[in-house]
Parts: structure tokens; C-alpha cells; sequence
DNA sequence: ATAGGGTTAG
């Protein structure tokens, strides 16, 4: 064999780093292995192995590498064909094959482990990763910094913040990586604070951040939702130059609206040069958050007319818009869209799909889908999302049978499962079956979270098992929060004022219990108490977020606020709900003045509830749709007591179906009665 | 001797 000499090496070392295509690859590959250098000049092998890898051919990557690799104590190789599997996702692979490197006695080195962590950090191995950690102790390379940020990444990754936490505590020095790894770390595990906290201490040790950095930091203030720190992070990006990097401009679009501003994020993005998939979904994601979802629409057409085209993603962000809209009829044309673009729908974008026309009030649409798909491909999340869907419509019976065949089928329940089941029993009054299930869950191995605690007192509550609803909370095995304090507040009004002051120890900044509270008050003409809760509600600088409702009006969305006089039909629509007011009233209807959260006089109180979001856009409906078509409305909050009692009798005068999905559940409204049996 | 860690939409 001829020895070839470095300039022959250099030729296919520029020859492969221009090597763009596998087809090349392979060229460069063979004209390697005749010429016999492959095994004199490893370095070349290796970047092969990774090409390969990265060109989705890990099995060619493999069988070169097992070729090539006959010197037992030689850790280079293994450590690349780890990293190539490890960087593409590999991960099974990248553990056998590190298992297999330990027991054919080569040691690992500081370049091996930060490869092995990353797999199961990707996968959430922590118990593989707990192993690696032990290896990287005995094998004395728990002091190279590069391990280290591994490990802190693999163990937040994982889940499990506050060992990764210990590792960082105990590194001696600390480069930007690993700030980086930990500020990283609490962002995603939700502490946003933390992980602020921490990059003014890079600030303070002089470390010049680099756009990872910026990204991190972004993304924890977007959680934080603070607009004028957003305006320092922008600033600091662009006090640092950093503002021509595409990734920070992304961060930069969705930090500002997820504070809110979406007008200063489309100001970013107009101002950017160059947009990826991500900077389109960013800007989309943040009209919707923002309710905006006619601007949302708009930029999907610029979109559509920009090189960059729609993905899965988009997808699922437009999808699930209409979900929270109410919209089947959008959400129709975007089904229509995705099956026509040729675009790969998963399982999470089906499901996605699936949920749209189950929460729009289509299950049948729903169910044909869920019957189109093999059963070995329906998930979890599939029969969740049925389950859920018919709990909503208070078809209880059905969602149970559901569970059932789940069961049947071999489908693991999870946690979701079991708060759809406990909700679906709960709306339709199936106690027996609700306790049924949640004994069940202990048994399935899902265990009890404080949601469903939340869900069980809400259907006891409502039943009138008070006792039993207090009972279980007095026996909880975890603390109760919130939501199960909530729960007793809004099933149980008679209760009330016991589990509001513990509520109000516990959640001090809800504004919906402060309103909830309110309205038990104001039931019982307790104006003081009203009076006395307004004003520690304005003292905290809370705000009721802002009632509205939306119907389908031809093409289009009409969506009301309270007291609207935006819309453009509010004056016609305000002489409509006044009317309609007057003709219920004569048929028996009494309004339900507690609902009215005003210090006004008694009349101008009752003048007021005419103009709840819901009521407003249920007289756009009578008005404006055929006779024979269902009025259906979305609104964002609870349905109130007056407009779910008005809706009755409308239903029944105007002998129109009337369906008005809540935060909570659909009500059906169908000659004077509702399918919720007025209690929701 | 060759080589390496952290980020954004859902």
C-alpha cells in the first residue's frame, strides 16, 4: 500500500468539508477506501462517519466505522460514531454503543460523556444519565467544565432542576456554557426569576453573554411577561450587535408578545431582513396570544406569499386558534388547507385537528376521524381529546364508554384522561361513576394529582355531597391549592365563605375567586362585603381579564366585549338585546341583578346585564341568521347566571337552539331548558 | 495528534 502524503490529505480534507450532496460523499468515500488511506489517516474517516450520519445514512456511518476502528485502546473513533448518533438523534444507539465501548475496556474520555449525556438528556433517560454521572466520577473527569455543563443540562433536561442545580453549585469555574446551561435550565423549568437572578450575576463576573445567551434570557422574560424588561433585553441586543442574528430576532418577536405587545413585535419582525419558519410562527403565535386572530389571519396569507411556507407547526398554531375562537367553519378551511398542502400530519397535529371540531361543537366530525385512524395509531391524546369533547357536551354515558374501550384496547389512561373522565362525570351528575373512576386511577397506576382532587369536589359539590366534597379535602394527601378551594367556591355557594378565606390566603392575586366571591356576596345582598372586595381588588391592581364572545357570521368572525361599542353593529345589536329583555321578562324571566358587579342603583344594574359579550352576541345571531340556524357562541369566561338564564328563555320564545361553549363546557339551549341542567 | 457543551415557534 502507498503511503500518501500530507498534501493528498489536505486535498480530501477541503474536498469533503465542500461536500454538500451524499451522492459525492460516497464518491469521496471509495476513491478513500481503494486508495487505501481511510486507515492511515483517521481524522478522514471520522468526519465521513459523521456526514453520514447527518445525511440520515447511520447504518453506512456504523459499518464504516465498525471497519475501521481495530485498535482496542483508541477512543477517538468511538467518541465520534457517539457524537454522530448522539447529534442526530440516535439515542438508543448512542447508549449501546457507548455500553459496548465500556465493555470492550476502551475509556471513555472528557469528549465521550458530554455526547452519552445529551442522548439521554433528549430522551429524559435520568436513570441512564445517573449511571453515566456515577462512570464520570470513578473515571475522574467530573472536573472538566465541558462534562460538567453536560451534566446539568442532562439532569434539567430531565426534569430534575435542583440536581443539576448541585452540580453547578460545585463547579469551581464556571464559563458562559454553563451559565448558560443553568439559566437555560430555569427558564424551562418555569422560574423565570431564577433564571434572571442569574444572568445579572454574569453581568456582575464581567462574562460577555453571546446570542444563547440572549435567547435564554428572551424566553424568561417572555414567562415573566414584563414589558419593560423586555425593552432591556432588546436594548442589550442591540447595545451588543447582537440584533443580526436571526434566532435573537425570533426571541426578540415572541419575549414581546408574550408581554403583551404584540404592536412592538411586528415591528421586529417587519424589521427584519431575513425570516424563518420560526420568526412566521413566532409573530402568528403571538396574534393569537393575544387574541388578534384577524391579524393572525392576515399574516398567514403574507405568509403563504413569502418563501417561506407553512409547516406543521403553523399548522397546529392556526388549529388550535380556532379551537379557542369557536370557530368550526375556520377551522374547517384550515383542515381543508392541510390536507391539500402536502404537508406530514402527525399524531399531535391530527389529535390537534380532532380537538378543533370536538370543541367547536362538531363531535360527529370528531368521531369519524378518530374511526378513520388505524387503531394501533390512535394515542393517548386521541381518546383523550373524545373523551374530553363529550364531557364538554355533558354526554357523560358517552365519554364513559370511551374510557371503557380505551381501557379494552390496551390504551394506558394518563393524567389527562383521568381530568376529562372526572370533568365529564362531573357535568353530567354521574357521581357513582365519577367515585367509580377515581378509585380506578390508583389501580391504573396514574396517581392522583391535585387537579384531580379539583375535579372530584367540583362533582360532589355540585351534586350537593358537600360534606363528602369537604371531607375529601380534608383528607387529601397533598396540600390543596387553588383550584380545589375554587372548586367548593363555585360548585357550592352556600359554603362559600368557609372556603374563601382560605382561598383568599392561598391565591391572594386570583382575580376570578375575588369576582366569584363577589357575586356569592351579592346574592345574599352582602353590598358591604361587595363593596369592601372591589376595593382590595383595586388597592392590588386587579383586573377582571376582559369578558367576550365570538359567533360565525358568513365569512367572517364577530366578536363582542362587554358594553361593546367597537363592533360595528352595536347600535342595531343594543336595540335587539333591549327588546329581546323586555319580551322574556313577560314570560317570567327575572333578572339576576348579583351579576351585575356595579355601585349603581338597581335599575341602571339590570340596564347593564343586557350588555354581557354573550348576550350581545346572541342577539347578533337572532338577528342575522336564518331562522332555522343554530345560534352558537364561544366566550372566553364563564357563562354568567343571568345571560345562562335569559338564554332559556330565548330558546323558548324565539324557538331558536342556541349553543354557548364556556370556559367550562357547551350549554345546548333548546326549548326553555339547558343540557347542563343549570348546574355548571 | 485528530474532537466537544448551551438557544428561539408548538
Amino acid at each position: 500500500m502507498r503511503r500518501l502524503g500530507p498534501s493528498t490529505e489536505g486535498f480530501y480534507d477541503q474536498l469533503l468539508k465542500s461536500c454538500n450532496f451524499l451522492a459525492s460523499l460516497r464518491q469521496i468515500h471509495s476513491s478513500l477506501t481503494t486508495s487505501g488511506l481511510i486507515n492511515q489517516a483517521l481524522h478522514l474517516g471520522a468526519k465521513i462517519i459523521i456526514k453520514y450520519t447527518t445525511y440520515g445514512e447511520p447504518n453506512t456511518a456504523r459499518s464504516l466505522f465498525n471497519s475501521i476502528h481495530n485498535d482496542k485502546s483508541y477512543s477517538f473513533l468511538w467518541n465520534t460514531m457517539i457524537r454522530a448518533y448522539a447529534n442526530n438523534g440516535h439515542c438508543v444507539e448512542t447508549l449501546e454503543l457507548y455500553s459496548t465501548m465500556r465493555r470492550s475496556g476502551i475509556s471513555s474520555n472528557s469528549y465521550t460523556f458530554p455526547f452519552v449525556l445529551k442522548a439521554c438528556a433528549s430522551n429524559s433517560l435520568i436513570l441512564e444519565g445517573k449511571v453515566v454521572h456515577g462512570d464520570i466520577i470513578r473515571t475522574g473527569f467530573l472536573s472538566d467544565s465541558y462534562v460538567q455543563a453536560a451534566l446539568v443540562d442532562m439532569y434539567a433536561k430531565c426534569g430534575q432542576t435542583d440536581d443539576g442545580c448541585k452540580v453547578f453549585d460545585e463547579m469551581s469555574v464556571r464559563d458562559l456554557v454553563s451559565w448558560t446551561v443553568m439559566i437555560t435550565a430555569y427558564e424551562q423549568a418555569e422560574k423565570p426569576e431564577e433564571a434572571l437572578i442569574l444572568f445579572q450575576k454574569t453581568q456582575q463576573e464581567g462574562l460577555l453573554s453571546d446570542s444563547v445567551t440572549i435567547v435564554s434570557v428572551a424566553s424568561a422574560v417572555g414567562q415573566l411577561g414584563d414589558v419593560l424588561k423586555a425593552q432591556a433585553v432588546h436594548g442589550y441586543a442591540i447595545c451588543n450587535a447582537f440584533l443580526e442574528d436571526l434566532c435573537i430576532q425570533n426571541s426578540i418577536v415572541a419575549m414581546y408578545a408574550r408581554c403583551g405587545n404584540v404592536e412592538k413585535a411586528r415591528l421586529v419582525f417587519d424589521m427584519m431582513e431575513k425570516r424563518d419558519l420560526i420568526s412566521w410562527n413566532s409573530m402568528l403565535t403571538g396574534y393569537i396570544q393575544n387574541g388578534q386572530a384577524s391579524e393572525a389571519l392576515l399574516l398567514f396569507d403574507e405568509m403563504q406569499n413569502s418563501d417561506c411556507k407553512p409547516n406543521p407547526v403553523t399548522a397546529l398554531i392556526l388549529v388550535s386558534a380556532c379551537t379557542y375562537l369557536g370557530s368550526r367553519q375556520l377551522g374547517r378551511k384550515f383542515h381543508g388547507y392541510i390536507i391539500n398542502s402536502n404537508m406530514k400530519i402527525d399524531a399531535t397535529l391530527r389529535n390537534a385537528v380532532m380537538d378543533m371540531y370536538a370543541k367547536c361543537g362538531d363531535l360527529d366530525t370528531a368521531e369519524n376521524m378518530f374511526n378513520d385512524i388505524h387503531p394501533s395509531e390512535r394515542n393517548v391524546s386521541s381518546w383523550n381529546v373524545l373523551i374530553a369533547g363529550y364531557g364538554m357536551h355533558g354526554h357523560g354515558r358517552k365519554a364513559l364508554e370511551f374510557f371503557s374501550q380505551m381501557l379494552e384496547e390496551g390504551v394506558k389512561p394518563d393524567h389527562i384522561t383521568f381530568t376529562s373522565i372526572l370533568s365529564a362525570c362531573s357535568h353530567a351528575g354521574l357521581i357513582d361513576e365519577g367515585r367509580k373512576c377515581f378509585a380506578d386511577m390508583t389501580k391504573l397506576s396514574v396517581k392522583p394529582e391535585v387537579k384531580h382532587y379539583a375535579c372530584m369536589v367540583d362533582m360532589l359539590g355540585r351534586a350537593g355531597c358537600l360534606y363528602e366534597a369537604f371531607d375529601m379535602i380534608k383528607q387529601m394527601p397533598l396540600p390543596p391549592n387553588d383550584s380545589v378551594w375554587g372548586a367548593l367556591l363555585l360548585a357550592c355557594r352556600i359554603h362559600g365563605e368557609i372556603a374563601a378565606n382560605y382561598l383568599f390566603q392561598l391565591e391572594p392575586e386570583h382575580t376570578g375567586y375575588f369576582v366569584l366571591m363577589s357575586n356569592i356576596y351579592a346574592a345574599s345582598n352582602k353590598w358591604r362585603e361587595v363593596g369592601k372586595l372591589r376595593e382590595d381588588m383595586k388597592n392590588k391592581g386587579l383586573k377582571k381579564p376582559a369578558a367576550f364572545s365570538v359567533i360565525e357570521y358568513g365569512k367572517d368572525i364577530q366578536g363582542f366585549h362587554t358594553a361593546d361599542r367597537v363592533n360595528p353593529y352595536w347600535k342595531e345589536v343594543y336595540k335587539k338585546v333591549e327588546s329581546m329583555a323586555v319580551e322574556i321578562k313577560m314570560a317570567g324571566y327575572m333578572p339576576d341583578l348579583s351579576c351585575a358587579l356595579h355601585d349603581v342603583e338597581d335599575e341602571d344594574r339590570e340596564h347593564m346585564l343586557n350588555y354581557h359579550s354573550e348576550k350581545l352576541a346572541v342577539a347578533f345571531g337572532i338577528m342575522n341568521l336564518t331562522p332555522e340556524a343554530v345560534v352558537q357562541v364561544t366566550k372566553n369566561l364563564r357563562v354568567c347566571n343571568d345571560c345562562h338564564s335569559a338564554f332559556r328563555f330565548i330558546s323558548y320564545i324565539y324557538r331558536r337552539k342556541i349553543i354557548v361553549r364556556d370556559a367550562n363546557r357547551f350549554h345546548h339551549f333548546e326549548g326553555g331548558t339547558c343540557s347542563c341542567n343549570d348546574y355548571w
